[in-house]
DNA sequence: GACAAATGATACTAATTTAGTATCATTTAA
DNA sequence: TTAAATGATACTAAATTAGTATCATTTGTC
């Protein structure tokens, strides 16, 4: 998981716990600790794929533009990281001339297939009951 | 999965195949796809963790170390991957500052648990085995 | 209307990691 | 003696990831 997709899972956790009110990325930057424009081209990705909504000017900000629930860590890997995979095979240009019946690839597929399952599994909602559960910060 | 953890388990696992004999880089380099000179970069490290055995000189080559059963993916993963995370949690150099009560740490690491143990039953061995079965080549 | 504080859009730089190449010395069987 | 192998190590290149900077536009407030 690259730090793209963990400071976005943390920004949209953070506008989920305020779901309602439009929060800066200034605010999110200081509270989560993200590197201020970093974290304005991810918003703005995540606005491309429709998970946050913004608005403009002075008390502008941005908002989830979902149900919580129905975010999963996956769909944001797959925005920072396109398809994910645990191996790519071997050359990440051209696909390994093997790939067809390696034995390796063929046990990584699988596990790959597990893991995705294990990441959809995860909601911004699920982490938000988690929040709560354990009652200190974040 | 880097390339490099990759290359070596296929080097591995052609020994495995013709276990006792001594096998030229050369050759694996060959059969396997792999570039010569990474490919001899790897087994040297292989030898340094004691996976495989080497002779030099003319008829030299390289063999594996132990049963095949007892060299999982992992073993080589931690070669050239260091002790490997799904997430290094942010911050590549200093830990990230929520490490500690992040919500989506925990989870991240109880899937990456999952994980290493799936890879941790990938024997060479066991690879051998679906080779066999599958009675095309590699 | 002017201003301050926010987002929109985009270009750029830096650091790190991964992949691959090259070179020269030493060993060893034929 | 020589050819073909490994040992050791240094170097280059490519790709990815992380982070910075700039300028335009929007919008609430004084």
């Amino acid at each position: 998981m690259t730090r793209s997709t963990g400071y976005a899972v943390r920004a949209i956790l953070e506008l989920a716990q305020k779901r309602g009110e439009f929060i800066s990325s200034r605010q999110i930057s200081k509270s989560q600790r993200i590197p201020y424009q970093f974290l304005r081209r991810i918003l703005q990705e995540l606005i491309g794929h429709e998970l946050v909504l913004s608005k403009g000017g002075r008390s502008g900000g941005f908002k989830v533009a979902r149900n919580p629930d129905l975010i999963t860590v996956v769909d944001v890997m797959n925005i920072f990281q396109g398809e994910i995979q645990l191996s790519d095979c071997m050359f990440r240009n051209k696909p390994c001339v093997h790939r067809s019946n390696c034995v390796l690839r063929k046990r990584i597929v699988k596990i790959d297939e597990k893991v995705k399952n294990e990441f959809k599994n995860i909601s911004i909602g699920g982490l938000l009951k988690d929040l709560k559960k354990q009652k200190g910060g974040l």
